[in-house]
DNA sequence: AGTAAAAAGGATAAAAAACATCTTTTAGGT
DNA sequence: ACCTAAAAGATGTTTTTTATCCTTTTTACT
Protein backbone atom coordinates (compact mmCIF):
# COMPACT_ATOMS: atom_id res chain seq x y z
CA UNK A 1 0.00 0.00 0.00
CA UNK A 2 1.31 3.24 -0.78
CA UNK A 3 3.82 2.71 -3.00
CA UNK A 4 5.46 4.29 -6.24
CA UNK A 5 4.42 2.10 -9.30
CA UNK A 6 7.43 1.03 -11.68
CA UNK A 7 6.83 4.85 -13.31
CA UNK A 8 7.70 6.23 -10.44
CA UNK A 9 10.75 4.29 -9.71
CA UNK A 10 11.86 4.46 -13.45
CA UNK A 11 11.90 7.67 -13.50
CA UNK A 12 13.95 8.44 -10.42
CA UNK A 13 16.46 5.73 -11.87
CA UNK A 14 16.34 7.97 -15.78
CA UNK A 15 16.73 11.40 -13.87
CA UNK A 16 19.45 9.80 -11.58
CA UNK A 17 21.90 8.40 -14.19
CA UNK A 18 21.34 11.58 -16.16
CA UNK A 19 22.46 13.73 -12.93
CA UNK A 20 25.65 11.31 -13.07
CA UNK A 21 26.86 12.50 -16.61
CA UNK A 22 28.42 15.49 -17.55
CA UNK A 23 25.77 18.32 -17.89
CA UNK A 24 26.99 19.72 -21.07
CA UNK A 25 26.24 16.60 -22.84
CA UNK A 26 22.70 15.68 -23.87
CA UNK A 27 22.19 11.85 -24.35
CA UNK A 28 19.83 9.65 -25.94
CA UNK A 29 16.42 8.13 -24.48
CA UNK A 30 17.98 4.66 -25.75
CA UNK A 31 21.63 5.13 -24.10
CA UNK A 32 19.39 5.75 -20.53
CA UNK A 33 16.92 3.05 -21.13
CA UNK A 34 19.80 0.65 -21.77
CA UNK A 35 21.89 1.77 -18.67
CA UNK A 36 18.93 1.79 -16.53
CA UNK A 37 16.91 -1.47 -17.54
CA UNK A 38 13.96 0.40 -18.54
CA UNK A 39 11.71 -0.27 -21.52
CA UNK A 40 13.02 2.44 -24.01
CA UNK A 41 9.55 3.73 -25.20
CA UNK A 42 8.31 3.92 -21.19
CA UNK A 43 11.35 6.32 -20.24
CA UNK A 44 10.43 7.90 -23.50
CA UNK A 45 6.76 8.97 -21.82
CA UNK A 46 8.47 9.19 -18.32
CA UNK A 47 10.94 11.55 -20.00
CA UNK A 48 7.72 13.79 -21.79
CA UNK A 49 6.33 14.59 -18.44
CA UNK A 50 9.98 15.62 -16.65
CA UNK A 51 10.72 18.20 -19.78
CA UNK A 52 6.94 19.36 -19.36
CA UNK A 53 7.45 20.42 -15.72
CA UNK A 54 10.73 21.83 -16.83
CA UNK A 55 13.16 19.22 -15.14
CA UNK A 56 14.77 18.36 -17.73
CA UNK A 57 16.10 19.69 -21.09
CA UNK A 58 15.54 18.09 -24.87
CA UNK A 59 16.47 18.35 -28.34
CA UNK A 60 15.07 16.72 -31.20
CA UNK A 61 16.53 15.82 -34.13
CA UNK A 62 20.43 14.59 -34.97
CA UNK A 63 22.56 15.22 -32.17
CA UNK A 64 19.58 15.25 -29.78
CA UNK A 65 18.50 13.62 -26.65
CA UNK A 66 18.07 15.13 -22.73
CA UNK A 67 20.23 16.99 -20.22
CA UNK A 68 18.79 18.36 -16.91
CA UNK A 69 17.55 21.67 -17.13
CA UNK A 70 19.14 22.66 -13.78
CA UNK A 71 21.74 22.17 -11.50
CA UNK A 72 20.88 18.90 -9.57
CA UNK A 73 21.12 20.82 -6.51
CA UNK A 74 17.79 22.78 -7.35
CA UNK A 75 16.01 19.24 -8.07
CA UNK A 76 14.14 17.35 -4.98
CA UNK A 77 12.63 14.08 -4.95
CA UNK A 78 9.51 15.21 -4.44
CA UNK A 79 9.37 16.89 -7.77
CA UNK A 80 10.77 14.34 -9.87
CA UNK A 81 8.02 11.95 -8.28
CA UNK A 82 4.98 14.11 -8.37
CA UNK A 83 6.23 15.01 -12.27
CA UNK A 84 5.33 11.58 -13.30
CA UNK A 85 3.26 9.62 -10.57
CA UNK A 86 0.75 13.17 -10.08
CA UNK A 87 0.66 14.71 -6.26
CA UNK A 88 0.58 12.73 -2.67
CA UNK A 89 -2.43 12.39 -1.81
CA UNK A 90 -2.61 9.90 1.44
CA UNK A 91 -6.88 10.03 0.61
CA UNK A 92 -9.04 11.22 -2.11
CA UNK A 93 -10.34 13.62 0.72
CA UNK A 94 -6.93 15.49 0.94
CA UNK A 95 -6.56 17.75 -2.21
CA UNK A 96 -9.49 18.15 -3.60
CA UNK A 97 -12.11 20.11 -1.22
CA UNK A 98 -15.59 19.85 -1.22
CA UNK A 99 -15.35 15.87 -0.42
CA UNK A 100 -14.92 14.84 2.90
CA UNK A 101 -15.31 18.88 4.46
CA UNK A 102 -18.83 18.60 3.47
CA UNK A 103 -19.36 16.09 5.97
CA UNK A 104 -17.66 18.02 8.31
CA UNK A 105 -16.77 16.72 11.36
CA UNK A 106 -14.93 13.97 9.99
CA UNK A 107 -11.71 12.76 12.31
CA UNK A 108 -9.45 10.82 10.01
CA UNK A 109 -9.01 14.08 7.44
CA UNK A 110 -6.42 15.72 9.63
CA UNK A 111 -4.72 12.68 9.93
CA UNK A 112 -4.59 12.31 6.17
CA UNK A 113 -3.21 15.80 5.64
CA UNK A 114 -0.72 15.01 8.04
CA UNK A 115 0.79 12.08 6.18
CA UNK A 116 0.77 13.91 3.37
CA UNK A 117 2.89 16.89 4.97
CA UNK A 118 5.34 14.24 6.54
CA UNK A 119 5.72 12.48 3.37
CA UNK A 120 6.13 15.33 1.22
CA UNK A 121 8.79 17.13 3.98
CA UNK A 122 10.90 13.72 3.28
CA UNK A 123 11.01 14.03 -0.19
CA UNK A 124 11.02 17.67 -0.48
CA UNK A 125 14.43 17.71 1.57
CA UNK A 126 16.26 14.94 -0.65
CA UNK A 127 17.77 16.70 -3.54
CA UNK A 128 19.00 14.73 -6.97
CA UNK A 129 23.08 15.87 -6.64
CA UNK A 130 22.25 13.40 -2.93
CA UNK A 131 21.08 10.68 -5.20
CA UNK A 132 23.81 10.12 -7.79
CA UNK B 1 0.01 8.58 -5.70
CA UNK B 2 0.54 7.15 -2.33
CA UNK B 3 -3.44 6.94 -2.01
CA UNK B 4 -5.73 4.27 0.18
CA UNK B 5 -7.58 2.79 -1.97
CA UNK B 6 -11.48 2.32 -1.64
CA UNK B 7 -11.29 -0.83 0.77
CA UNK B 8 -9.02 1.08 2.91
CA UNK B 9 -11.87 4.21 3.08
CA UNK B 10 -14.12 1.65 3.85
CA UNK B 11 -13.03 -0.33 6.69
CA UNK B 12 -12.27 3.05 8.48
CA UNK B 13 -15.97 3.70 8.10
CA UNK B 14 -16.79 0.70 9.25
CA UNK B 15 -14.39 0.46 12.61
CA UNK B 16 -15.05 4.06 13.22
CA UNK B 17 -18.93 3.16 12.90
CA UNK B 18 -18.56 0.09 15.19
CA UNK B 19 -16.58 2.30 17.97
CA UNK B 20 -19.44 4.70 18.30
CA UNK B 21 -21.95 2.05 19.17
CA UNK B 22 -22.27 0.38 22.56
CA UNK B 23 -19.19 -2.48 22.57
CA UNK B 24 -21.48 -4.74 24.41
CA UNK B 25 -24.05 -5.32 21.45
CA UNK B 26 -23.50 -7.34 18.06
CA UNK B 27 -24.19 -4.95 15.22
CA UNK B 28 -25.35 -6.44 11.47
CA UNK B 29 -22.94 -5.85 8.89
CA UNK B 30 -26.52 -5.09 6.63
CA UNK B 31 -26.73 -1.91 9.34
CA UNK B 32 -23.32 -0.95 9.28
CA UNK B 33 -23.05 -0.96 5.92
CA UNK B 34 -26.10 1.02 5.34
CA UNK B 35 -24.75 3.25 7.97
CA UNK B 36 -21.61 4.34 6.25
CA UNK B 37 -22.77 4.33 3.24
CA UNK B 38 -20.37 0.88 1.93
CA UNK B 39 -21.91 -2.05 -0.39
CA UNK B 40 -22.78 -4.58 2.36
CA UNK B 41 -21.11 -7.90 0.71
CA UNK B 42 -17.41 -5.69 0.12
CA UNK B 43 -18.13 -4.34 3.56
CA UNK B 44 -18.22 -8.27 4.89
CA UNK B 45 -15.51 -9.11 3.25
CA UNK B 46 -13.20 -6.26 4.72
CA UNK B 47 -14.69 -6.91 8.63
CA UNK B 48 -13.52 -10.65 7.76
CA UNK B 49 -9.95 -8.96 7.62
CA UNK B 50 -10.13 -7.51 10.93
CA UNK B 51 -11.97 -10.63 12.20
CA UNK B 52 -8.35 -12.33 11.39
CA UNK B 53 -5.99 -10.06 12.74
CA UNK B 54 -8.63 -10.10 15.84
CA UNK B 55 -9.69 -6.45 15.67
CA UNK B 56 -13.32 -7.37 15.64
CA UNK B 57 -14.79 -10.90 17.29
CA UNK B 58 -18.08 -11.96 15.34
CA UNK B 59 -20.42 -14.16 16.42
CA UNK B 60 -22.56 -16.07 13.49
CA UNK B 61 -26.09 -17.05 13.48
CA UNK B 62 -29.04 -15.77 14.98
CA UNK B 63 -28.38 -12.75 16.94
CA UNK B 64 -25.23 -12.54 15.54
CA UNK B 65 -23.09 -9.73 14.89
CA UNK B 66 -19.71 -7.59 15.14
CA UNK B 67 -18.24 -6.09 17.47
CA UNK B 68 -14.52 -4.74 18.61
CA UNK B 69 -12.85 -7.57 19.88
CA UNK B 70 -10.83 -4.69 22.23
CA UNK B 71 -11.15 -1.24 23.63
CA UNK B 72 -10.81 1.51 20.98
CA UNK B 73 -8.02 3.10 23.13
CA UNK B 74 -5.91 -0.14 21.94
CA UNK B 75 -6.35 -0.09 18.19
CA UNK B 76 -4.52 2.07 16.06
CA UNK B 77 -4.88 3.92 12.45
CA UNK B 78 -1.79 1.69 11.49
CA UNK B 79 -3.51 -1.42 12.85
CA UNK B 80 -6.67 -0.58 10.56
CA UNK B 81 -4.69 0.47 7.30
CA UNK B 82 -2.51 -2.34 7.37
CA UNK B 83 -5.50 -5.24 8.09
CA UNK B 84 -6.93 -4.47 4.86
CA UNK B 85 -4.22 -3.08 2.88
CA UNK B 86 -1.38 -4.36 3.65
CA UNK B 87 2.11 -3.43 5.23
CA UNK B 88 2.93 0.43 4.10
CA UNK B 89 5.74 -0.11 1.36
CA UNK B 90 6.48 3.76 -0.42
CA UNK B 91 8.83 1.59 -2.76
CA UNK B 92 8.91 -2.37 -3.06
CA UNK B 93 12.71 -2.42 -2.45
CA UNK B 94 11.32 -1.56 1.27
CA UNK B 95 10.16 -4.37 3.17
CA UNK B 96 11.14 -7.46 1.13
CA UNK B 97 15.25 -7.94 1.06
CA UNK B 98 17.35 -9.13 -1.52
CA UNK B 99 15.77 -6.34 -4.41
CA UNK B 100 17.13 -3.21 -3.92
CA UNK B 101 19.79 -4.17 -1.19
CA UNK B 102 22.30 -6.75 -4.01
CA UNK B 103 22.89 -3.24 -6.49
CA UNK B 104 24.05 -2.07 -3.55
CA UNK B 105 25.21 1.79 -3.04
CA UNK B 106 21.12 2.68 -3.71
CA UNK B 107 21.08 6.42 -2.40
CA UNK B 108 17.12 6.24 -2.67
CA UNK B 109 16.72 3.52 -0.84
CA UNK B 110 16.97 4.88 2.78
CA UNK B 111 14.47 7.55 1.69
CA UNK B 112 12.03 5.30 1.12
CA UNK B 113 12.58 3.74 4.50
CA UNK B 114 12.15 7.06 6.08
CA UNK B 115 8.79 7.57 4.10
CA UNK B 116 7.90 4.18 5.42
CA UNK B 117 8.97 5.38 9.20
CA UNK B 118 7.06 8.18 8.88
CA UNK B 119 3.95 7.44 8.13
CA UNK B 120 3.73 4.58 10.25
CA UNK B 121 4.74 7.11 12.97
CA UNK B 122 1.93 9.47 12.22
CA UNK B 123 -0.94 6.11 11.65
CA UNK B 124 0.02 4.68 14.70
CA UNK B 125 -0.15 7.84 16.80
CA UNK B 126 -3.81 7.46 16.01
CA UNK B 127 -6.34 5.44 18.23
CA UNK B 128 -9.26 4.68 16.99
CA UNK B 129 -10.94 6.36 20.23
CA UNK B 130 -10.14 10.09 18.84
CA UNK B 131 -11.47 8.95 15.26
CA UNK B 132 -14.97 8.81 17.00
C1' DA C 1 -34.48 -32.22 15.70
C1' DG C 2 -35.65 -28.64 12.61
C1' DT C 3 -35.49 -24.12 10.95
C1' DA C 4 -34.13 -19.47 10.42
C1' DA C 5 -30.44 -16.17 10.84
C1' DA C 6 -25.98 -14.53 10.13
C1' DA C 7 -21.04 -14.72 9.21
C1' DA C 8 -17.25 -17.42 6.48
C1' DG C 9 -15.37 -18.72 2.37
C1' DG C 10 -14.90 -19.41 -2.53
C1' DA C 11 -15.81 -18.32 -7.35
C1' DT C 12 -16.56 -15.10 -10.70
C1' DA C 13 -16.82 -10.82 -13.34
C1' DA C 14 -16.79 -5.92 -14.65
C1' DA C 15 -14.12 -1.70 -14.40
C1' DA C 16 -10.12 0.82 -13.72
C1' DA C 17 -5.31 1.45 -13.51
C1' DA C 18 -0.79 0.14 -14.65
C1' DC C 19 2.34 -1.20 -18.08
C1' DA C 20 3.91 -1.11 -22.45
C1' DT C 21 4.38 -0.66 -27.66
C1' DC C 22 3.70 1.31 -32.12
C1' DT C 23 2.86 4.89 -35.48
C1' DT C 24 2.79 9.51 -36.98
C1' DT C 25 4.33 14.22 -36.40
C1' DT C 26 7.59 17.89 -35.48
C1' DA C 27 12.04 19.91 -35.21
C1' DG C 28 17.19 20.18 -35.43
C1' DG C 29 21.75 19.07 -37.98
C1' DT C 30 24.31 18.09 -41.96
C1' DA D 1 16.56 18.06 -49.05
C1' DC D 2 17.48 14.42 -46.01
C1' DC D 3 18.40 11.99 -41.88
C1' DT D 4 17.92 11.65 -36.97
C1' DA D 5 15.74 11.89 -32.63
C1' DA D 6 12.21 13.53 -29.50
C1' DA D 7 6.94 14.72 -29.09
C1' DA D 8 2.47 13.32 -29.40
C1' DG D 9 -1.22 10.31 -29.94
C1' DA D 10 -3.40 5.78 -30.52
C1' DT D 11 -3.77 1.31 -29.12
C1' DG D 12 -3.20 -3.12 -26.78
C1' DT D 13 -2.14 -6.15 -22.73
C1' DT D 14 -1.86 -7.34 -18.03
C1' DT D 15 -2.79 -6.62 -13.26
C1' DT D 16 -5.36 -4.68 -9.56
C1' DT D 17 -9.41 -2.91 -7.73
C1' DT D 18 -14.08 -3.23 -6.85
C1' DA D 19 -17.35 -5.50 -6.39
C1' DT D 20 -21.34 -9.52 -6.46
C1' DC D 21 -23.15 -14.06 -5.84
C1' DC D 22 -23.57 -18.53 -4.04
C1' DT D 23 -22.59 -22.23 -1.00
C1' DT D 24 -21.13 -23.65 3.53
C1' DT D 25 -20.72 -23.36 8.37
C1' DT D 26 -22.15 -21.90 12.77
C1' DT D 27 -25.49 -20.48 16.20
C1' DA D 28 -29.92 -19.48 18.39
C1' DC D 29 -34.53 -20.26 18.92
C1' DT D 30 -38.87 -23.05 18.66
Amino acid sequence: MMGLTRKGEYAIRGIVYLAQQDPKKLLLIGEIAAAVDVPQSFLAKIFQSFTKVGLIRSSRGAGGGFALAKPATDITLLTIVEAVEGPIVPNICVGDPGVCELSSGCQVHPVWCRVQAQVKQVLSSVTLNQLT
